[in-house]
DNA sequence: GTTAGGG
DNA sequence: CCCTAAC
């Protein structure tokens, strides 16, 4: 099942980055602006089960994938690999906090930044390169990367460079000394061709990528965990020997854009949480690279993250990347995981999805403030308040508040979504919630049969156990709402019962729930007294004092 | 991490 | 709702 799960989403994230483009000069382990959203597949909750398994596939990984130095030297043989591997490792571990050179002959393998030129000697059959060896070829031929995954577009790009001529045939691409060959055998050169230069391709990068989406899972650890970390896995250990599956591994790979990343970017742009959504390509060229980020070859590609969308717009071979990293809810911590996962798969996907949509309108002009726009609008709709008020309506005559205060009410509009909320920077640099969520009756009713069971000021287990489904809700909000219903409660005369005798019209507190929340008050003021009033009753009595509480039960 | 209170 | 002192 994990297998399949895996593969899936091989396939799924083999066509999303399939038009990847240019990320050259983006790359930076720490703060790469990469990464996607996953959330427009519906194998989102794979990712959770994957995720749990990384560090043992990372472990096969180590001892089974060939890795290879993608340098000039390139004909290492898998002999010394697990040697150079290991090493490599800790060397990769580094990244974040020093040198990647370490000086140790493995530290390239982290990246391959070196154009191989020896793929130039020879003939070189581009009609059996995998994309991968394109790229490689590519580099060699004109020293820079290139993300294009086209193939034909790659062998005519490069038969072009190769024999610095325009005219490349279009169905054969075998290069010999600079001139374009007919070639009638074809069976001799792909194997030649094919047998050289797969190995020595991009492995290590895989291997390294993950080892950096395992460091930026740790680090940035507010992120939400779902769709993160989907991408991050590397399933097909198994076939890593195989140039396809290393092909379609390295150009799949998108590493996700760490918290410190975002956070970089959302301390220039206005403190919305959607805003850090983009960056454009501007920002990711300037943003500050930690450490030797800098020296990095745009190699670095294929190990981007997953946190963005890189968008290629062709305009005559081209790219123009746009990466799209976005944050779904800045707001208080949540601690009801749970809830948050199971929201996301739908959510986030629609939002992605329209994310994208407004990439295709702006395309790379797009600033963060309209961003924000654009997740505000999208996101407000499906806060609903208006959920609410129909189900207001339909519960605004409870007619015996006893039994409903008894009956377990679910509320139909009781998701646990609290997703898209949209907050609002305060001056201090906090967020707050910029919309009421309006108490709804049977939120009220909740809260007054929670403290009626547990006890006023028990808020965390009211929460908990009353309020599993309202995850919006947090301990706070429940003690602010008692605090206003209690005051609400004795402002009112207790004796009048009409439902409508109300202050104000914007309370719809019903007068029923009110006198409950008199009652319970009442009950409890007596439950904490009796120290005082009856000190030495509760004092000879024992234990009344902590029998009062659960009484209420 | 919770709770209570003030803002 | 937010903030924060006090547990």
């Amino acid at each position: 099942m994990e297998v399949e799960g895996l593969l899936e989403n091989e396939k799924r994230e083999t066509h999303i980055v399939a038009d990847t483009g240019q990320a050259l000069g983006c790359n930076s382990n720490e703060v790469s602006p990469s990464g996607m959203p996953q959330l427009e597949s519906s194998e989102d909750s794979h990712c959770s089960e994957q995720h749990n398994k990384l560090p043992s596939i990372d472990e096969k990984l180590q001892s089974q994938i060939p890795l290879q130095e993608t340098v000039p030297s390139g004909a290492k043989s898998s002999s010394d690999d697990h040697v150079t591997q290991s090493g490599r490792v800790g060397e990769c571990l580094k990244p974040l906090d020093g040198p990647l050179e370490g000086g140790s002959s493995t530290s390239t393998g982290c990246i391959s930044s070196k154009p191989d030129f020896s793929k130039l000697k020879g003939e070189i059959c581009l009609d059996n390169l995998s994309i991968k060896e394109l790229h490689e070829v590519f580099k060699a031929t004109f020293g820079r990367d290139t993300t294009v995954k086209d193939k034909l577009w790659l062998k005519r790009r490069i038969a072009m460079g190769l024999t610095n001529s325009c005219d490349v045939s279009a169905t054969t691409f075998v290069i010999k000394d600079n001139k374009l060959v007919k070639k009638d055998n074809e069976d001799g050169f792909n194997n030649v061709n094919l047998g050289a230069g797969k190995e020595h391709l991009a492995v290590a990068v895989e291997y390294n990528e993950d080892l950096l989406n395992n460091l930026s899972s740790q680090i940035d650890e507010h992120q939400t965990t779902s769709e993160v970390r989907l991408g991050n896995n590397v399933v097909e250990n198994n076939f890593a020997s195989e140039d396809l599956a290393a092909d379609q591994r390295a150009a799949k790979r998108v590493r996700k854009p760490t918290k410190r990343y975002i956070e970089e970017l959302s301390e220039a742009e206005s403190k919305e949480y959607s805003g850090r959504s983009i960056a454009s390509t501007k920002s990711i060229g300037f943003r500050p690279l930690p450490s030797k980020a800098h020296a990095r070859p745009a190699r670095n590609v294929s190990l981007e993250g997953r946190t963005v969308i890189m968008r290629l717009d062709s305009l005559g071979g081209f790219g123009i990347q746009v990466p799209c990293v976005y944050r779904i809810r800045r707001s208080r911590p949540r601690k009801n995981v749970t809830a948050l996962l199971k929201f996301h798969p739908s959510g986030m996907g629609m939002t992605a999805t329209f994310i994208k949509k407004g990439f295709d309108v702006h395309g790379s002009q797009m600033d963060n403030g309209s961003m924000n726009k654009v997740l505000e609008a999208k996101s407000t709709p499906e806060q609903a308040p208006e959920q609410f008020v129909a189900e207001s309506k339909k519960e605004t005559t409870p007619t015996d508040m006893g039994q409903n205060m008894g009956l377990k009410y679910v509320d139909p509009s009781g998701d646990t979504s609290d997703d898209n909320v949209v907050t609002v920077p305060t001056a201090k640099g906090g967020i707050r919630r910029k919309h009421h969520r309006a108490w709804t009756l049977s939120e009220v009713m909740k809260l007054v049969e929670g403290v009626s069971k547990y006890g006023a000021g028990r808020w965390s287990e009211i929460k908990r156990l009353a309020f599993a489904s309202y995850s919006y809700r947090t301990s706070v909000d429940l003690k602010d709402k008692w605090r206003n219903l209690l005051k609400a409660s004795f402002a009112q005369t207790p004796t009048d019962k009409g439902a409508n005798s109300r202050k104000h019209p914007s309370m719809p507190i019903p007068a029923s729930i009110l006198l409950r929340v008199r009652e319970l008050a009442e009950m409890q003021a007596q439950a904490s007294l009796p120290n005082l009033s009856t000190g030495k009753l509760s004092a000879c009595g024992g234990r009344s004092v902590n029998e009062t509480r659960p009484g209420y039960l």
